[in-house]
RNA sequence: CGGGGCGUAGCGCAGCCUGGCUAGCGCGACUGCUUUGGGAGCAGUAGGUCGGGAGUUCGAAUCUCCCCGCCCCGACCA
């Protein structure tokens, strides 16, 4: 390709809608245009990145037994209320009549459609397992795209579905899922990608795992130990925190007068936020008041006490509710609590903890010294804190570090949460019915590119991994109208072509700043520069995007050189 | 959905508070000449419903109201 004739400029100046490093070179560098919020066209570039991207995913998806087929966008509402998902899922879900006022909806992921198409074409266990991907778009509504390609509405993914006829079977493949993951990520170039422990919210199921690229730009948070043994997302992440029992002091009333807060308490009585319970008031779906009750120096994590209650959804509670339940807010106490209009959840933090200062449901007062096990005889103990940066691992015990992290890829076992209300069932050896056993495994390609910015960039621009760069060799060319500079610019574009090399050739005449910024901008790891005074010594300038190498060539073997460098650096990091 | 910011040429911005002539600047684009190793110089050219609508006014980019769009934070998120 000639760098006269691309289309996609590049842009001098940061965009100002752009924070992010990937937001602002695929900007910049002429990858990607927005259309609408969350809404993105692809240029050139771009597009030839996601397609290398996309053949990485099949090579591998290939190789653990996929087989790709393509699937409706747009999909009948009807196939949705089988599964259940038409009602529990939200305003993410894009819905609209077609001519005929039939409900129809855009998929945001493909459950319903694969199990529809397993259900019609296989329907005994010596058909099992298989397993169906495809690469296809999704639409989710999403209230706050943000970040570029990181979190979009409209976006290419590669989503696979396995079913089986034993749970045995889909552990068995999930392990072979997840080992197909990790190449596949390292095939991209992505050099620190954690699969960690996850929620599996509204996909449902079992065991979940989430492939999350590390970066700062990340808008996910997890938890791991120094080394990776414990690896977890916030929403689910534990901690092995040891809470410290005293003997029990005598319960007394305090006049706490104006202390509402936490902070406001433990200064006014001379303790520390751990020294005293916090109280937290939610309603679930049906509008039942919960009493969540934790240490004064602990968060509610909402994910663990959602999934705690079998809820889907929680919200804090307003005052007039808590006074229902005969409690006051800003003093709330889980003693003397209308036990049938309350559900009492106790985080161990408070269980375990001896002698705290929590509220006496009287406007200005505490108690000292509550103790669980002593002065509530109702509520139930579970764990649902936020684990805070430095708590113990609950494998190793060492402190946990908080890092962030873009998360390219899930995989769910998702049991038969879609085979059973969908009747997706195959007869076992002895003629009987069986819902088959799914799992379920996304990658996000769009957001894999610009995960792979996030990781590989310096101030200049994108540094791309060979295996997915848009081009393997960029030569600038300085000075073509100089005797000899451009005919051996235009040999090696042609010669490099002829022996298999991507080449993009900037044969606009530009100034060599001009030509070397939007050379690193575009990102290719592999440099050649022609120039006057490398054509008048027979030489060819070579260097690495990344600046680690550079080099003097002749121009009688550089092709021969250059074809070997882009074969070997292929195939390493194809990991042959 | 809550909070904040922004909308003037392809991009980045000034002008708005305190209304006033043909709405400016830098970059980019186009033409010509000169230049050529880290974003060149000179000369010239094109490019604008000032996000949209209504209102106030002799007069609105500027003031008022309504609407729309985009970005950031939060809520939400297979």
């Amino acid at each position: 390709m000639r760098l006269s004739r691309l289309i996609g400029q590049r842009i001098k100046e940061t965009p100002r809608d752009a924070q992010t490093a990937s937001h602002i070179f695929l900007l910049r560098g002429g990858y990607a245009r927005p259309v609408s919020t969350g809404i993105y066209s692809l240029l050139p570039l771009g597009t030839r990145i996601t397609a290398k991207i996309e053949a990485i995913i099949r090579e591998e998806m290939n190789r653990i037994d996929g087989q790709e087929v393509l699937m409706p966008v747009v999909l009948p509402e009807e196939l949705w209320e089988e599964s259940g998902r038409a009602r529990s899922v939200g305003s993410e879900l894009l819905r609209f009549e077609d001519r005929n006022g039939k409900p129809m909806l855009l998929g945001m992921t493909h459950e319903e459609a694969v199990v529809h198409l397993a259900r019609t074409e296989v329907n005994s266990y010596k058909q099992l397992p298989f397993v169906l991907y495809q690469i296809q778009t999704k639409y989710r509504d999403e209230a706050r795209p943000r970040a570029g390609l990181i979190r979009v509405r409209e976006f290419t993914m590669k989503d696979a579905y396995s079913f089986h006829a034993t749970q045995d079977d889909l552990d068995q493949y999930y392990e072979r899922a997840h080992d197909a993951y990790v190449r596949i990520f390292n095939r991209m170039g992505m050099h620190d990608v954690a699969s960690i422990q996850s929620d599996t919210g509204m996909m449902g199921g079992a065991v979940s795992h989430e492939f999350m690229a590390i970066a700062e730009s990340g808008e996910d948070t997890i938890f791991m130990s120094p080394k990776g043994q414990y690896k977890a997302n916030r929403d689910i992440a534990i901690a092995n925190v040891h809470f410290k029992k005293e003997d029990p002091l005598p319960l007394s009333k305090v006049h706490t007068p104006g202390q509402q807060t936490i902070e406001e308490v433990a200064a006014y009585l001379g303790k520390q936020p751990a020294d005293t319970g916090k109280a937290v008031f939610y309603l679930d779906g049906d509008d039942n008041l919960i009493f969540a009750m934790i240490r004064g120096d602990f968060e509610v994590n909402e994910t663990k006490l959602k999934n705690y209650l079998q809820t889907s959804a929680i919200r804090f509670a307003d005052d007039a509710a808590i006074r229902r339940a005969g409690a006051e807010p800003g003093y709330a106490s889980p003693m003397d609590l209308d036990a049938e209009s309350v559900r009492i959840i106790v985080d161990r933090s408070v269980a375990e903890s001896s002698n705290l200062v929590v509220g006496a449901n009287e406007a200005d007062y505490h108690y000292e010294n509550f103790n669980f096990e002593r002065d509530l005889d109702a509520g139930e103990v579970t764990d649902i804190a936020v684990v805070r940066p430095g708590d113990p691992c609950p494998v190793t015990g060492q402190p946990l570090q908080m890092k962030r992290g873009i998360e390219v890829g899930n995989i769910f076992q998702l049991g038969t949460k879609y085979t059973e209300p969908m009747k997706c069932t195959f007869l076992d050896p002895n003629g009987v019915a069986q819902p088959m056993i799914m799992g379920c495994y996304g990658i996000g390609v769009g957001r894999s590119m610009a995960a792979v910015i996030e990781q590989s960039h310096d101030e200049y621009g994108p540094i791309w991994p060979i295996a997915i760069a848009p081009y393997h060799v960029h030569i600038c060319v300085l000075n073509p109208n100089k005797p000899g500079v451009s005919e051996m610019a235009e040999h090696l574009y042609r010669e490099l072509h002829n022996r298999g090399v991507e080449v993009l050739l900037d044969d606009r005449g530009e100034k060599a700043g001009f030509a070397f910024n939007d050379a690193d901008l575009i990102g290719i790891p592999l440099r050649l520069i022609v120039s006057p005074k490398n054509v008048a010594q027979g030489k060819v300038e070579f260097k690495t995007r990344d600046g680690g190498q550079r080099e003097m060539f002749d121009a009688d073997n550089v092709v021969d050189i250059m074809a070997a460098m882009v074969d070997d650096l292929l195939a390493y990091s194809a990991g042959e």
